[in-house]
DNA sequence: TTGAAAGCGTTACCAT
DNA sequence: ATGGTAACGCTTTCAA
């Protein structure tokens, strides 16, 4: 079925079809109701390549995202949903690529082969050469996450420096004198990743402010390495008290190194972090942590673009966002108990998981 | 750049330039070369929408997942990202639509408008009007889950009947006698959702075959939910030692019901259900589960959706896929410790969360 | 208010 | 082995 047939048989031309459909040019009620009737009738949809094709416009949005190696984090996984959802709102459909490099080739279809009208891209590194080439050919699009020089760019994008600190803050707040950051895994880090570097940046910055003793280490992005994380963590100094972590995914192994040391979660060690809200409350205790709102970033991604697109001479714009700590359970005043010995873990009580069922 | 500037340049026709660069006709080693060096040059790649419209294909698939309400699981993000990457293995991108039923816009622009050459459909219900359509149409697709009805189907599945029925079969050979069902949220359920169904069935079937006491619920897809529903459980049946779940998103909350009511796991309550492997790996403790291998499911509906693209004539095929329980800490024997009375869980003491420290 | 016709950039058939 | 040319199905300019 085709514009064509549509047209013979309303007994109109076909750029009356066309216009009736977009409403492009006035159309009589008449003729508009007779074509509707046939359109009905047929279930008649315009081809969305020959559309495409004829006015350069494929009402497609790409997403491009890095390869999951293993998995993908809640987080990442929450932008997918709201980007898709946000751009369904302005009826535009999302096509996926993973693509790390500007070299993939999935990348290259998504440009090359003008498959999308614009792009949002996530998991930003300070030097990003998807980024480069986009602005090199002036390409509409939208960053989740910021370069290191990100003036004159469109993007949204989280502080991690300023989250990282504020759980600084709060933890030196709360007396802890040493603390350690749990970062994402190294291969991020060596990457350049901009929110494992603007994170530790914060951290060693707002450590330093308040005289903090501490020590960061890199984490996998899992559960097994958390676990193995926190070993190392008070391997290095037992008088550790405190950890602030950006790895969501380790977070349920943090908690599990940290019970099989002995150490009680918030009496003895406080935990904190940047992670999206719904995982933050479904560990126990309930991580206090800088909720990422992921939905929000998604749809102010969304919005840009699609701004962006309608007016191809807008200024940029950015948002950046600073979310508020979500004080829950698992931080607490250092020191109400000293921290035990270094010896093993064995011989000392099993860990209640810092739960308070006396009131 | 188009095609007709790369042949001017390389002094042939169009349709020599268009056959040396797919291959689908000899064409002479040195107009070849010419060819290429002039598309290096420029670096051009045929536009997406010119060669679909004439083509009739648009190399790119459909993923119809439901919209997230509040935000997706862990399982169905597996299957977003493996049917990507799948996806790409074959050059395919792959286009989201956010659509629960078959009058979603999205789910019509899929098809009306022909963005995709095929779809895979997620979140299967029982009788589905999406899978209908495309049925009735010969639309090529692909389902992740089954319908009542799934003879003559393309699809993969989790045989979710016999996954349950293998965790309540766990759970009585340990003794359990009285167990609960936590369900998906009952919205889900009254709607049809085929795991949610095929699920409940096979721990009706099961535990009636055990000749086990049960009692099933449903439960919200979050922390909060999993909490409370642990305490209807505990509630209506405090001799319950054991449940049984498909709520991977509830298990955070499940846990800490239970260690709010003072019970033990696995000493003196057992969990089990079917959850994503590496999700069972961060609780802890960590969790005996039947590991839903998303991405395989989502590799092997890609690999059946290509085969059946590249073979308009092939008999439906299908993969119902049935992982085995992966043994971990959260299950032990009945009985270790006789449950305790049904008063209010304040006054008992604080749970341990699983962890032995001892030897 | 409507129609005719020229693109849009490919592919693929029919010639040579 | 190559070229010419009609599709593919729509949008949009130009005319009336």
């Amino acid at each position: 079925m085709n514009i064509g047939e549509i047209a013979r048989r309303a007994g109109v031309s076909r750029s009356t079809v066309s216009y009736a459909l977009s409403g492009k040019r006035p159309v009589s009620d008449d003729t508009r109701r007779k074509i509707q009737q046939v359109v009905d009738e047929l279930d008649y949809q315009p081809s969305a390549s020959a559309r495409a094709l004829a006015n350069g416009r494929t009402s497609t949005l790409g997403l491009v995202f890095p390869p999951a190696g293993n998995h993908y984090t809640g987080m990442q996984l929450d932008f997918i949903g709201s980007v898709v959802e946000a751009a369904a709102v302005y009826d535009y459909d999302v096509l996926l690529s993973p693509s790390g490099v500007d070299s993939d080739r999935s990348f290259q279809r998504l440009l090359g082969e003008r498959r999308v009208d614009g792009a949002i891209l996530m998991e930003i590194k300070l030097e990003d050469d998807r980024v480069d080439h986009l602005a090199a050919v002036g390409f509409p699009s939208v960053t989740i996450g910021r370069t290191a020089r990100p003036e004159g760019g469109w993007w949204v994008s989280l502080d991690h420096t300023a989250l990282v600190e504020a759980c600084v803050h709060h933890l030196a707040d709360l007396g802890h004198r040493r603390v350690a950051f749990v970062n994402r895994p190294e291969q991020l880090l060596r990457a350049g990743y901009e929110s494992a570097h603007r994170g530790l940046d914060g951290f060693t910055k707002a450590a330093a402010e308040r005289g903090l003793t501490v020590r960061t280490y890199c984490c996998g992005d899992d559960a097994a390495s958390g676990q193995a994380c926190v070993e190392r963590i008070l391997r290095d100094d037992p008088a550790t008290t405190a950890l602030v972590t950006l790895n969501e995914a380790a977070v349920g192994g943090l908690y599990r190194g940290l019970a099989l040391a002995g150490r009680h979660v918030p009496r003895d060690f406080s935990v904190t972090g940047v992670v999206a809200g719904h995982w933050a409350e479904t560990v126990t205790p309930q991580l206090t942590a800088a909720d990422v709102p992921a939905a929000e970033l998604g749809r102010l991604a969304v919005d840009l673009l699609v701004e962006r697109l309608d007016h191809p001479d807008a200024p940029p714009r950015h948002h950046l966002l600073t979310p508020p700590i979500s004080l829950r359970a698992s931080t607490g005043p250092a020191g109400a108990t000293p921290a035990p010995d270094a010896g093993p873990a064995g011989a000392t009580p099993v860990a209640d998981a810092g739960l308070d069922t006396a009131p």
